[in-house]
DNA sequence: CCCAGCTCCTTAACAACGTTAAATTGACCT
DNA sequence: AGGTCAATTTAACGTTGTTAAGGAGCTGGG
């Protein structure tokens, strides 16, 4: 049975958790698939095609976490999926440089859950994306900088141990909900007025 | 005279226009110093330590432009440092992905001026802390996401060009500042409440 | 039945990269 | 003069992304 790009990806973000960004070598992906590097090549333009795939493989595979209940209104959704997005990055190492900036291979994927949310709420759709790609930037600035310091769940940067540790660090998801929420009510107020 | 550092730094983001951050190399910069490349390994432990470097010093050299006007309250003070950040990352090309993430020399430079402006204001400083590293956060993922789509002034990744690419690129600073009201709005009302 | 063509992979190789070890320069102090 | 120390060079190593050329294995046509 043959290579498919979705197989490469797959390897590429289980070898992540292990080899970090920067270990992560077309030939260790390779290897764990049983195949020379080269071979890569005829499923992939290149090296940052691999990453674009990475990026939208694990954006696929957390489209159903971040689908918010029927029961939760607009706001209460995009939270949802924003605390979603969160956990998809921080799953992996290095998983927010990953993800930022990356190409996605759907890019009206980004927040399609708050979209849908927002527009059946009567907002208006220009208005309400404009509120959703605020909160995915801050989502994904907070994540960049959260893992920065702490590269894997339970790991530290040991230069920030002393320093700057508590206040960049120090309970990481209480400074999320926190920012979490000062863009949603922003987001709102913006959406809501005028 | 000796190189410095600095002189390191400096030189790196003069190149990052010119080669990008996947060209920049080491030997590259010590060209540009007339220097031959394991010179640099004086002055720097590795290579990540020159990208650190990079990012505090472009930090340093923008924080003229970020220091608001004595005339603004506190949260223009605030959008006035947010608008040079993102300034100061649009500047570099991958200025974003430089600085995001990088080890400041003094991470307590983060948001030093709107951090004073607020606490003047008399707000309560853990939770301005907060509010500032939010918008922060915000204008760092702003910046990278920006800066996927148009990494140099002026230059268009020709995949954005027809899919998304009025979504996401149209009138970035439009979106930017809409963006920043509503992270800003959000912020005062989240400090001021309770 | 066999040959042509296509898909998918291997072998071999390349230039370039970050990095290290060892030798070398040049300036200052005694 | 000689010695110490900072700063740099020369030389080299292993690894990386990537390309070129070729080979195995299937498929369909004559």
């Amino acid at each position: 049975m043959t290579l498919t790009r979705q197989d490469i990806a797959r390897s590429g973000l289980k070898l992540l958790n292990e080899a970090g960004l920067n270990g992560l070598t077309l030939r260790l992906i390779a290897a764990d698939l049983g195949v020379k590097a080269p071979a890569l090549y005829w499923h992939l333009k290149n090296k940052q095609e691999l990453l674009d795939e990475m990026a939208t493989q694990m954006y696929a595979d957390s489209v159903e976490d971040r689908r918010p209940p029927d029961s939760l209104g607009e706001w209460e959704a995009a939270a949802h999926s924003a605390r979603a997005l969160r956990r998809m990055m921080l799953s992996y190492r290095d998983g927010g440089k990953v993800f930022a900036g990356t190409y996605l291979g759907d890019m009206s994927l980004v927040g399609e859950h708050p979209l849908r949310r927002s527009i059946e709420a009567g907002l208006d759709e220009a208005r309400a994306s404009r509120g959703i790609f605020t909160i995915y930037c801050f989502v994904v600035g907070f994540v960049i900088e959260e893992q920065a310091v702490r590269p894997m769940p339970g790991e530290f940067d040991e230069r920030y141990a002393q320093s700057a540790g508590q206040a960049v660090l120090g309970d990481a998801d209480a400074r999320f909900e926190d920012g979490l929420q000062m863009v949603l009510s922003g987001a709102r107020q913006w959406l809501e007025a005028e």
